[in-house]
DNA sequence: TTGAAATATTAACATTATTTTAACAATAAA
DNA sequence: TTTATTGTTAAAATAATGTTAATATTTCAA
């Protein structure tokens, strides 16, 4: 990795611009900041960030709009910021082309890691050309996308064609949230009625066989109102 | 190695026989004899011998079909044994299926050896079965497919064209799921219509004839909805 | 060439696996 | 607490696969 990676943070609230940018500082990346969204847009084109951080409360300009208009011509991760409960939003954003998000108030680990994981998307992508090797690993969890099997602790867990689908997905994007609307539309097509009641069946069926304890999984996390989000290899 | 190897010597001549007989036995064999090529060919199918001593001039019946009869449904290695200069006969015998030769007057010693080397060998190809590059093994399931010959513990199994195809593609994929459209293409042509019905049809066929209790797979497993997976070798 | 044997294909039905629905329990958010 | 969301379970409905037998088709030897 040649140089500091960039991160663009754009945030009209002084007290956390500076905290933001202070411990991204701290922690070896090179930061700009944009305190409202027509400086933001200027910025992305004009720094080329490495990753952008984005709230969504801005005074002039709405966030969603950020999202859509970067996306337009380019694929910078966007890390979204939101305030607590505007879950909606979350998903919108998502589904617009954010990233990932964080909640405010957030801790400094979770932001790194955030970070971390959106740096390391963004490096394979262009690598590999997308197309993640043909292994995902986390934990004691392994797919193999070539031999289309998973094992856990080297045991074969045999899963459905839907199963499946749903875990090839969410590992594909690890550490990122998958929405529901995503993941349903991906597996039942377009016209799947809205509704996640089955995704959850297959949910619940999933973890009873690849967690230890279902009750508490370690590998598919909820984002309640959200979506789905497996965990990074640690 | 559990038990006593069982040696089956075929020969007509008491003194040859006896000679062989209390040879093989004073060196830790299990020794069963027969004196013409129709007792043999019998006790070869109840006996289950590790080697068979065959010698080549009986007067019920030619050598040759005792070779050829055998090979149509077992491996089990055959030693020939020829009279002086009938060097012919050693070639064709060999190209029959026979596995090594000794000719008269021979040795205790180099009986022995002989013996030795075709146990050795039979116990890797049994054991190790892949080693020689063209051959698949999985548990007791052996493919040379070189010989284009399959196996389940020594016995040969007879595969049609088709079903040869199948087992072959799946094996040479092993542990990987290959979609019903993937064999039935490369079976059929990429013409063949959608339906897998006559590759379940073959399925059924093939695991009658290679599985233990067909309702049961250990070799094929089937994929919901996917396809077949040859299992890899335990 | 013919006819028996082997193989391939088709069709009908049995069996099994998966998906979906529905009712309710548990949990998290407001 | 109250509500919304998610998890869980079991049964019903659907879909996929397995199995058998009857019917073509091919192969091969006489």
């Amino acid at each position: 990795m040649s140089g500091k990676n960039c991160i663009l943070v754009i945030e009209d609230e002084v007290s956390i611009r500076n905290f933001i940018s202070s411990s991204l500082t701290a922690n070896g990346y090179k930061v700009v900041t944009a305190k409202d969204g027509q400086q933001g847009l200027v910025m992305i084109s004009s720094y080329r960030p490495d990753v952008v951080l984005l709230d969504l409360g801005l005074p002039d300009m709405d966030g969603m709009h950020i999202i859509q208009s970067v996306r337009e011509w380019s694929l910078v991760p966007i890390i979204v910021v939101s305030a607590n409960g505007m879950q909606a939003d979350k998903v919108k954003a998502l589904d617009l082309g954010a990233d990932d998000y964080v909640t405010k108030p957030f801790g400094t680990e979770e932001l790194l890691a955030r970070i971390r994981g959106a740096l390391r998307h963004w490096q394979t992508r262009k690598d590999t050309g997308m197309s993640e090797l043909g292994t995902f690993k986390s934990g004691d969890l392994m797919i193999d996308f070539d031999k289309r099997r998973v094992t856990v602790r080297g045991e074969i867990i045999h899963l459905t064609q839907n199963e499946y689908k749903i875990v090839a997905i969410l590992s594909k994007y690890s550490g990122r949230v998958m929405t529901y609307d995503y993941i349903i539309k991906e597996i039942w097509g377009p016209y799947a009625k809205g509704d996640n009641q089955i995704l959850r069946v297959n949910m619940a069926n999933i973890r009873r066989k690849i967690e230890d304890n279902p009750a508490d999984p370690q590998y598919i996390i909820t984002e309640v109102g959200v979506g789905y989000r497996m965990c990074e290899d640690k």
